[in-house]
DNA sequence: CGCTACGTTGAGAACAATCAACCCCGGTGG
DNA sequence: CCACCGGGGTTGATTGTTCTCAACGTAGCG
């Protein structure tokens, strides 16, 4: 579903696709001009075997809102972030959401230990993924013990991230939560090496709200007090100005 | 610390260290009578295989409410619950304390990505485990892909247990929360082989709100509100039986 | 037998949810 | 060109659930 051929070159600006260099001749062409492959599972494989990873991918493009997995849905396939932003959720019977992250270029979803996702995911913003087939994929896992320990370490790191989470929902209040998203989302910019001052948020407050246990109300009225104190700006276009960051950590573990 | 020198029999119920029987006679002397041989990563892995994990762990008991490791510690170890319930929490600075996990029989704890945990780990009732030492344990990884593999699914499965608690504390209210627990609790007591009618709770109304994100109080008003409509019983020892548990599963996921 | 940890229950306060109105902006069609 | 529409966002008023503080029970244990 959804496969818009050529890497949907249409939906993004063009970093994603710009060929970064000619040069590594052995490298697999769909990989060569990859913004992500020194940064995710790719970067710990060797040349060999990032050719034997791209045998089995297709590069895909989604528009924002569009879905790349229902929850419920057979586990198909495995993906690779390369460009924008996906939100993965949960959703309950009466049609109440829990974001359960927003994932960023370099990380890798769609594990399932069951036949069926127990999750849905979804583009926030124009998104490319790499798609790999979850029966070649795990093929490729047992040939390349590499590839595996790359993935456990992915999925360790994410399961920190998911006990930080806990803590955020179970025990702090929706200053607290929102300022801790913030920094958050401050860090992984500054890691990824792109500007974390004017914060770009690119998701909407429903998102927000439906990833930090609040209702969007909530949220928007917790941004509008930050604003109050002078401790961030909101500028369009769905930007944030950290105008005072120890305040804002102050205020990501206060009481 | 606190290494009780022979697995800590004084503890138990006789039932961890019980010799299983004597034969299979090529197994490692500490595994051979181990309850959780056949269920956790040992069983992931071959003979040979587990010689050399026996080789390099260290049995030990813990008496409840015992410290296993500190968040924020040295991250020295790995452990494999043997027998008994562990807590692993995560707390903020102020001391707010958000329960991350149950730990049973076959479960493994200790994951790092970094030098030092980024939880804590306790004994909620006596508890026996294994201990590796981490660096040998890493090397052992490297020969031993199948071992790999199984921390891999053992994660994907933690992720998606993390996952279901994110929902649970972002969008749950207190009887869905209560609800929702005690089924897993019996789930896990039915997969274990273990009776889910009387159900054992070992963990009290403390580590129940710190675990569900609600406080102590409102867990034992949930839990009386449950009994009241003729759901549980509550019964001495920390037992709950389930009277009704069709009426549990709708409370679970109400609105 | 009294201590202590654990658990229950009550009353009031506080925080966030809900319901609702309104604004702003960009797009579209008359 | 302007009116209209709709999505996203803000803000207000009110409600409601859960927290907090506090008192009181209870059970196990020295």
């Amino acid at each position: 579903m959804i496969d818009f051929g050529r890497a949907g070159q249409a939906l993004h600006g063009g970093a994603a696709n710009d060929r970064v260099a000619p040069g590594k001749s052995g490298l697999p062409r769909p990989c060569a001009p990859c913004p992500v492959r020194l940064k995710t599972i790719c970067a710990a494989v060797s040349h060999g075997e990032l050719a034997q990873l791209a045998a089995i991918q297709t590069t895909l493009g989604f528009a924002p809102n569009q879905q790349i997995f229902e929850q419920h849905g057979e586990a198909r396939s495995l993906y690779n972030v390369v460009a924008g932003v996906v939100r993965a959720y949960r959703v309950l019977a009466d049609g109440r959401r829990q974001i359960t992250g927003f994932l960023y270029p370099g990380d890798f979803v769609g594990f399932a230990h069951d036949e069926v996702y127990a999750y849905g995911c979804e583009a926030v913003t124009s998104v490319t993924l790499c798609r790999y087939p979850r029966g070649a994929f795990n093929a490729l896992l047992e040939r390349v013990p590499r590839l595996e320990a790359a993935l456990l370490r992915a999925a360790v790191h994410e399961l920190s991230a998911a006990q930080d989470r806990m803590l955020l929902l179970g025990k702090k209040n929706a200053k607290e939560r929102v300022a801790s998203f913030l920094l958050s989302l401050a860090e992984r910019a500054e890691a990824a090496g792109e500007s974390s001052n004017p914060l770009w948020v690119p998701m909407n407050r429903y998102d927000l709200g439906d990833f930090l246990g609040l209702a969007m109300e909530t949220t928007s009225r917790t941004l509008a007090g930050l604003k109050r104190e002078g401790v961030i700006d909101l500028l369009p276009q769905r930007q944030i100005e950290v105008l005072d960051r120890s305040a804002l950590a102050r205020a990501a573990e206060q009481r």
